[in-house]
RNA sequence: GGAGGCGUGGUGUAGCUGGCCUAACAUACGUGCCUGUCACGCACGAGAUCGCGGGUUCAAAUCCCGUCGCCUCCGCCA
């Protein structure tokens, strides 16, 4: 119990005595020794991962952040030491002097990377006992994920833990290094700024000097990294903490770092080239691993068309097909009322899949939906040419024998179909892909599967109030070959303009997204009309950056990475909290800290925020 | 805003179609023994009113309702 572990440790009279720091010197750490040092004397400081007592000899696993060494005593050799062996226990801080041997033949542990070699203690000293932890702390334990928050430091103890933090200081490193080889300044902005109506939602600092007023916490650099350009720091770079008060997932935070990128006077493919120099010098770096360049491109429409995704997973195919052509004239309803409303017919061969239960089907059906279509329909292509489906008869032999051909299918796989408008057919396609790409273990381990992202839709609709917004920001350029589509009158057409926007894509998940910015006023003007803008709400808004704008912009284009997800992805963890030393939980709160918490009611008056009267109301109650 | 999973000694789990549960197992913890362990071993011991609140019942860890916490997903994240 704590309580009882509290006690002895205040009120236990030591056995061991608790040394000071008195400069002795660590001469190496733990898990750097290795059989080249035996007959050397080291001295080591670190915990106590466990002791094991043989009775006349005692063995201590010694760990740093480094990894672990075998410490022996027996009491023939150095009785002192050997009476603090003892009464030593897990997560204990020592200082060990002794000297390195080589394992006498049959002792060595293989398992282990300091295996071959222990290190005879023949002094130890007690920097501090430790209470019982909450948990074991031990690299392949995994208690509840609360208590290892709650208790972070000694969650980081952990070996595993300790080698992500390694990894991203190696990483943040590497990613400076290069950049600044490259010729880019790290320039920080300001996290306390002006709030941002579109776009996440702000964390909010009351301003103590201006009562009533707040500033927002960034949530990118956004708007300061253009203004460097326009400054002429033409080539920026910032490893950016942002805030964003949105709702959390294993790969969202609510403060988070971007590497935060903008050039002047470049292109796409220039900034493209930047940016695989720098992942190809990153993963040489830090993983050791060569890694092709260029990447692939794809345009959003292909992405969404063959894989349903704008950030496909390529690292497997079961890519998505269309069939609209083949049954437009279907005796099946649902597929010839689908292509005559303008809609499409897309499908997905699953392969030895036929033979999937009707539990399983159903929950394919309930995940397809899940994901807004109005159903699926399945077709078992069966091993000796039987082709099982619930609408079989409604299709004919050659539709049966088209969709195998288009799809690839062969005897034993399974063929899935969605039928709906274009963009609701693809991604419930493309989620169940994914979904059966995991269960089937397509997904080969190991590979690093980059993408480039091109063309976004300029614009998309906003679902609550069906006006036009900004897909990427308001500031990004469309496509030349579009340009002129900025100002026809035909609505259906601002779906259709494309935008120099991109993302990068590794494995499945987005890791950046930039654009190439708007710098001409007169493109920014119309680009407001758009979004039904007017020059008052746009300078309310922006009015700083248009105004900087007039001063002579460069033409300039940027990116900004999800550090996170990048080192998540590098350490192969499945969640960035993995990467984070202090990470916050699914309902944004600190289990360590307890924040958020209240404050008090001074506080808050002073920041403007309750009137004395309130004030005390609430001292009353 | 919505859907789902989990919550039982310090930790990880079992039990959860109600009663034989006076809650089991492993590990950690405490004491003792043990000179080659490395998940050390052996013996003994201590440790949980089963997240919290309410209900049903002769009887609730178990069923029902509510609530809190953690996690996953949808919406959301310019």
């Amino acid at each position: 119990m704590a309580a009882t572990d509290g006690e002895k440790l205040t009120n236990a009279i030591s056995p061991v005595g608790i040394s000071g720091y008195e400069g002795q010197k660590r001469t190496c750490y733990c898990g750097e020794l290795n059989e080249k040092d035996a007959g050397s004397r080291v001295v080591l400081m670190g915990w106590v991962n466990r002791q094991r007592d043989l009775g006349e000899l005692i063995f201590i696993d010694l760990r740093d952040r480094t990894g672990m060494v075998q410490v022996v005593t027996d009491h023939n050799r150095s009785p002192e030491s050997f009476r603090i062996a003892k009464k030593v226990r897990s997560e204990y801080v020592l200082c060990v002097s002794g000297t390195v041997v080589r394992r006498a033949p049959g002792t060595e542990n293989p398992g282990s990377p300091t295996g071959m070699i222990e290190v005879m203690a023949d002094d130890i000293k007690v920097f501090n006992r430790a209470k019982t932890p909450p948990f074991v702390i031990r690299d392949e334990a995994e208690p509840d994920e609360g208590l290892r928050m709650r208790y972070r430091y000694l969650d980081l103890r952990r070996l595993p833990m300790l080698r992500n933090l390694e990894l991203r200081h190696k990483a943040t490193l590497a990613i400076r290094n290069y950049l600044s080889q490259n010729g880019f300044w790290e320039v920080e902005t300001p996290t306390m700024t002006k709030s941002t109506p579109e776009g996440a939602r702000d964390y909010l600092v009351p301003s103590r000097l201006d009562p009533g007023r707040f500033f927002a916490l960034a949530q990118s650099p956004q708007l300061f990294k253009q203004l460097l350009m326009v400054s002429g720091v033409d080539k920026y770079f910032q490893l950016a903490r942002c805030y964003r008060d949105e709702d959390l997932r294993a790969d969202r935070q609510p403060e988070f770092t971007q590497i935060d990128i903008e050039v002047s006077f470049s292109d796409e493919d220039q900034l493209f080239a930047v940016i695989e120099g720098m992942m190809k010098h990153l993963w040489k770096e830090v993983l050791d691993v060569e890694i092709d360049l260029p990447f692939p491109r794809m345009t959003w429409n292909e992405a969404m068309e063959r894989y349903g995704s704008d950030k496909p997973d390529t690292r497997f195919g079961m890519e998505i097909h269309d069939i609209t052509g083949l049954v437009q004239e279907s005796g099946f309803m649902v597929f010839r009322n689908t292509v005559e409303s303008q809609g499409t017919v897309r499908a997905l061969c699953a392969p030895g899949c036929a033979g999937m239960s009707r539990q399983e089907l159903d929950s394919l059906v309930a995940q397809a939906k899940e994901f807004g279509a109005a159903g699926l329909i399945h077709l078992a292509y069966l091993p000796g040419g039987e082709v099982k489906s619930p609408v079989r008869k409604h299709l004919s032999d050659e539709e049966v024998a088209g969709i195998a051909s288009v799809t690839g299918a062969r005897e034993g796989d399974l063929v899935l179909i969605v039928a709906g408008p274009f963009e609701v057919a693809v991604t419930a396609l493309g989620r169940i892909r994914l979904s059966l790409g995991d269960k089937l273990g397509l997904i080969p381990e190991g590979k690093y599967k980059f993408l480039w992202i091109t063309e976004f839709p300029l614009l998309e609709k906003n679902e609550e109030d069906s006006r036009w917004q900004a897909a990427h920001h308001p500031f990004t350029s469309p496509v030349a070959r579009h340009a002129h589509l900025l100002e026809s009158e035909d609505e259906s057409d601002k779906a259709l303009i494309r935008a120099r926007a991109y993302d990068l894509v590794l494995n499945g998940v987005e890791l950046a997204s930039g654009s190439v910015r708007i710098h001409e006023r007169e493109l920014q003007d119309k680009m407001f009309r758009l979004l039904d803008l007017s020059v008052e709400q746009a300078e309310e808004k922006f009015g700083f950056l248009l105004e900087a704008f007039e001063y002579g912009a460069p033409p300039h284009c940027g990116i900004a990475f999800g550090l996170d997800r990048l080192v998540m992805l590098m350490a192969g963890v499945g969640s960035i909290r993995e990467v984070i030393a202090f990470p916050k939980t699914t309902k944004a709160t600190c289990l360590l800290t307890g924040a958020p918490s209240q404050v008090s009611p001074e506080q808050l008056e002073e920041l403007g925020l309750l009137r004395k009267a309130d004030k005390q109301q609430k001292t009353c109650k």
